[in-house]
DNA sequence: GTTTTTGGGATTGTCGACAATCTTTAATTA
DNA sequence: TAATTAAAGATTGTCGACAATCCCAAAAAC
């Protein structure tokens, strides 16, 4: 199971039915069970999930802040239709927020959290050289590492934005494009010197590294995306 | 009416219920007719708003979203509670994305969104130099400009994310706070420069500025923070 | 044959009532 | 008297039903 801990959970399972199910549809949704642009029909959903419509309600207004779905008043709710504009868009936002938090995760990260870190990237290493960079890694680990930066900044607005809003989309983005970085030990390699650079404690440089990490990113997708819509115009003439 | 226009407000009156509703109940938290810390009683706001509890569920799990109210499952929802070290952390958040923004904006804002920009600092001037910088360009009108910086990045997710969810928390915090920018000539000068730089189509700068002009905001208020503390401090020993 | 209209079916929005849980108050006990 | 327990009251969570709106198809009009 690829369930990477993002969601700040809580604690007991006293949780109420809508939040519960909210966050099996987040999960539905992000994995792609239920596919982008589907239309969402109330009694079904809650039929699936053996709850009513008044916790579904709930659940959904929670999707829509989560930005998962869209709704239109009298006329109904669709899972969002992912496009190449928005994906760059989160990448800006990204490169914008995770420089900060690693600005600040220079600051504030615990040695031990930096120790922890430094395992965290061994293992990744091994994942690449051994799967030669299949599955987990490439969908999840990633983001299991940026997570952690953030959680390192010890700012709990950036961590809620970035981990229990964002972080969804992006999950959603790469399941849905397979957008699984192409780029792995490169990758791997620029987390080892963010790491340096949080550990030298530098935020400057920390936060320099971090955008330029994630703006490569953008720019090898939006590459990839000028190829894919260029080939798709020779079709056409 | 100091209402300004942050909400991407939907074009017809078709709305439902729980939408109109909760931006109502938006503006009463933020201005302070429903105070921090205040326990919201269903049944009564229900009454209140001639409404039935199902919408205002619905209403209330948005504002949850917004950071605006906090729900604890079988308990009950209360106002947030306004604390110093939230308030500076969304000023790091402000830093990181109207940064960005406001680096976009240098590349994609159109001349008559910059030349439209001039217009109301010049607004802003009269304001200051007649009414000594009260009320309206303290409370909202420094809002104005950012926002408007943040639509001419022309990213949606930005927009949105800033937008209709921040800026719902800043004003809160001004209003409780009444952290009303005590340096508003200061202020306006800088906003001046941020222009320009837009106007160069200097991204690289814009960006600069405006990261220092929020991070003098927020150098500013912890000065001020650490001032009442220590008063604080002093009255018990 | 094409467009408009009209009706039925389905879906969303709203409500009131019931069940589950928590809080408070009062009585009991140490 | 203070602490603990028990019961009553109030509040939140959940459900099923009704009303309002929309969608789609069939019939009518041009």
């Amino acid at each position: 199971m690829a369930d990477i801990k993002i969601m700040n959970e809580a604690p007991v399972e006293s949780r109420t039915l809508a939040d519960k199910v909210c966050e099996q549809i987040i999960n539905a949704i992000v994995v792609g069970d239920i596919p982008p642009g589907q239309k969402i029909s109330e009694p079904e959903l809650a039929r699936i999930y053996g709850i009513s419509r008044g916790p579904l309600r709930e659940a959904m207004r929670r999707l829509e802040a989560l930005r998962l779905i869209e709704r239109k008043p009298h006329i109904g709710a669709r899972v969002v239709k992912l496009n190449e504009k928005e994906l760059i868009e989160i990448y800006r936002v990204r490169e914008a927020l995770e420089g900060m938090a690693c600005r600040m995760a220079a600051e504030f990260m615990s040695d031990d959290e930096i120790s922890s870190l430094r395992i965290l990237l061994d293992e990744h290493d091994r994942s690449i050289t051994q799967l030669d960079g299949q599955s987990y890694f490439q969908k999840e680990g990633d983001l299991d590492f940026h997570y952690r930066i953030v959680q390192g900044s010890k700012n709990e607005t950036l961590l809620e934005l970035l981990g229990s809003d964002l972080y969804h989309l992006v999950r959603m983005y790469r399941y849905q494009f397979s957008v699984s970085s192409s780029r792995p030990k490169r990758a791997l390699k620029e987390h080892r010197q963010i790491v340096d650079a949080i550990e030298a404690r530098d935020p400057e440089l920390a936060e320099i590294l971090m955008r330029r990490h994630i703006s490569a990113a953008r720019k090898n997708i939006e590459e990839k995306l000028n190829i894919a819509t260029d080939l798709k115009g020779e079709k056409h003439g």
